[in-house]
DNA sequence: TTGCTTTAACTAATATAATTAGTTAAAATA
DNA sequence: TATTTTAACTAATTATATTAGTTAAAGCAA
């Protein structure tokens, strides 16, 4: 026989990546995740603990993932476009890894304090991208979380086959995002460029 | 010994609710389910198949309860206001039952027709609000798209905590609609009511 | 009522998955 | 080269889902 395989964290999230993206979250279990890498179960208790310490680790992953995959769309452009190229890069994301876009919705527990950073960093980018409207403080809460909504729920609506009638998806998110920046443009009175 | 339980279905979803609320979806399981109800697990089998069964059920049931819920919010007030209504039934919904909830988000399969079923009566009901808008065919597709991927992604987000600003919830979710109105009402030229 | 049918409980047994404990091979490093 | 650490291994336990076959009790018909 050969020698050991030998594993890292990356090498294993890439394969756990891979199989909830095909199955789903809910199916990731590491009796298969363990024969995919060609290994027993009990060694991935080496590397992370147990199952729900590997969903932990693939939320984290998924949303740094994420975060890479929104940063040049985020700072290559201002204002309307910019928050076009955000939300274009979020639904491509969740559609290429829907799987691994499923993982980074966790629930952080008290301990998972990178999770929560991680995340915190997502919605600090998305945040950026409304900096160029001069919003008052409170209310670019509230507009964050409507954008964030309007992401997270196309994402999980296409994901979950929410969205049936035949009229084309990808015309669907540039014109509900442009329905709610002309919402925000006509509800602050705002001095843009 | 006293003599058997005997239930029915509506009592076993009943619990199956209390249960996922509690500890949400991914956390049931039969046996503690059957425990609950003072059954044994196998008995279970009598009344669906097997937990994917129960899921399929209970997905069913919480898009009905869901319904319920939405239809006087909807059917009681017209435009603008019908939306906030039911808006507001919708998140009130998801944050009573979490758990039911996301039960509901099922993806069905082919067999499933009852879940389809339901699932799109909430969908039309959505799009009934939106009536009075007068809109054009293919946009009404559009902007009922954004109407329930706001609803959903709001109500997921407060499920895992995404929203941890200190600004409150309640008042988010009328001035993002309100955004999205306005939105609609400055895009499509309309002859209302 | 009496007896048949159906429902929904039961026990017993199997399979799969997660997990723990203890062991060992091989890589890294002092 | 010798030591330490990492990450594999086997063996055993526990929990859960599931199947098969059985039985008690409810519902209904004669």
């Amino acid at each position: 026989m050969g020698s050991r395989t030998r594993l890292d964290m990356g090498i294993i999230l890439e394969k756990a990546t891979e199989l909830v993206d095909r199955n789903g979250l809910d199916q990731l279990s590491l009796n298969m995740l363990a024969q995919e890498l060609n290994i027993k179960s009990p060694s991935l208790y080496n590397h992370f603990q147990g199952l729900e310490g590997l969903k932990q680790q693939l939320a984290i992953y998924g949303t740094e993932q994420l975060y890479a995959h929104l940063l040049p769309a985020a700072i290559g452009s201002k204002g309307d476009e910019a928050i076009h190229g955000l939300s274009r890069a979020y639904i491509d994301f969740a559609r290429i890894h829907p799987g691994l876009y499923e993982a980074t919705n966790r629930i952080p527990d008290h301990s998972d304090e990178k999770l929560q950073h991680v995340q915190e960093e997502v919605v600090k980018l998305v945040m950026q991208v409304l900096h160029s409207y001069h919003l008052e403080d409170e209310m670019a809460i509230h507009i964050v979380r409507g954008l964030r909504s309007i992401l997270h729920g196309f994402a999980s609506l296409i994901r979950t086959g929410g969205f049936q009638m035949p009229v084309d998806l990808d015309k669907s998110i540039p014109i509900v995002i442009d329905i709610f920046i002309e919402g925000i443009h006509s509800r602050v009175q705002q001095e843009e460029y």
